[in-house]
DNA sequence: TCAGATAAAATCGCGC
DNA sequence: GCGCGATTTTATCTGA
C-alpha cells in the first residue's frame, strides 16, 4: 500500500510531500541515466565512424565484463576457503 | 571485421590505441550508469523504509513519464499535420 | 543443456520427437506471425497509394495504443490503492 | 501529409472514413500478431516443463531460420548464373 | 549510409 | 526456488 495502515492520515500533508520528494529523486536520477545511455551511444556512433563495427566492440566490452565477473567470483571463492580456513577475518 | 577492409594494416598500432581509448570510456560510461542505477534502487528502498510501497510508486514514475511521451507525441503529430498544410517549413 | 540433468537417456529417441515437435511449432507460429507483419505493411502501402500518409498514420495508431496502454494503467493504479486502502481482495 | 495537397476537401468525410477502415485493419492486424507472440511463448513455456531448455530451442529455431535463408541466397545465386548463362528464363 | 523506430532476447526482481 | 512480469539490452528493419 502507499500508506502503511494505520497511519495516521493528519500526517498527509507530510506524506504528499515525501512522497513528492521520493518521486522527483527518482525521475532526476532517470533523466541522468538517460543522458550516459545516450552518451554511449555516441561513443558507438564516433568508434563507427572512425571505422571499427560496433557489434564487435559490444562484444568486446561484453567478453571484458565477464572477465571481470569470472575473476571477481574467484576470488570471493578463494576468501571462502581462506576464511573457512581461519587465514583471514 | 573489426576494422573495415580495406584499410592498410600498417595503421594496426594507432588502430589498437584507439579501440582501446573507445573501449574504456565505454567502460567509464556504464560504470556511471550503474552507480545510478543502484543510486535509484536505493531510493525506492529508503522510501520503503518510509512507508510507501515501492510498486505504486513504480507506477505513478511510469504514469509520469507516459504523460510527458504523449504529449510529445501530441506536438509531433500537431507538426506533421502544419507541414501536410504547408504552414511551417 | 538440452536435457535437464538427471533425465533418463533411453527416453532420447521419445525427447527428439517432442523437440522436434515443439520447434516445428514455434516455426509454423513465427511464420504466420511474418505473414501478419507483411499483411500491415501491406495497408500502409495502401493507404500510401490511396494518398494517405504512413507516417500520420502511424503516429495516429501509436497515440491510440498509448491511450489504451495509459487507460490500463490507471485501473492498474486504482486496484494498487483500493489493494493498499483494503477496499477491494 | 494526411491528404495529398490539391486534393478535394469536399470528400473529407469519405478520406475519414477510409482513414479510419486503414487504422482499423492495422489494429486488428497488429492484435493478431500479439496473440501469435504469445502463443509462441506459451510453447517455449510447454517446452520448458517438458524440461528443454527455453534458451537452447531459441538458438535451433534460430539456426535453422539462418540455415534456410543460406539455402535460399544459395538457390538465388545459382539463378542468377543460369540466367546469365540464359539457362533459364 | 545513417539514425531512429521496432522487435527479439536476456536479465532482474518480485511474489507465491 | 521458480515462474512470471517488468526492465534492459541487443539486433533488425525502415525511412530519410
Amino acid at each position: 500500500m502507499l500508506l502503511t495502515l494505520g497511519q495516521n492520515m493528519d500526517s498527509a500533508t507530510v506524506n504528499a510531500s515525501h512522497l513528492r520528494s521520493f518521486i522527483e529523486r527518482i525521475e532526476k536520477l532517470e533523466e541522468e541515466k538517460k543522458v550516459i545511455a545516450e552518451d554511449i551511444k555516441e561513443v558507438y556512433s564516433e568508434a563507427k565512424g572512425t571505422g571499427f563495427d560496433a557489434k564487435i566492440i559490444r562484444k568486446i566490452v561484453s567478453m571484458r565484463k565477464m572477465d571481470r565477473e569470472k575473476r571477481r567470483e574467484e576470488e570471493e571463492i578463494l576468501d571462502l576457503y581462506l576464511t573457512a580456513l581461519g587465514m583471514i577475518e
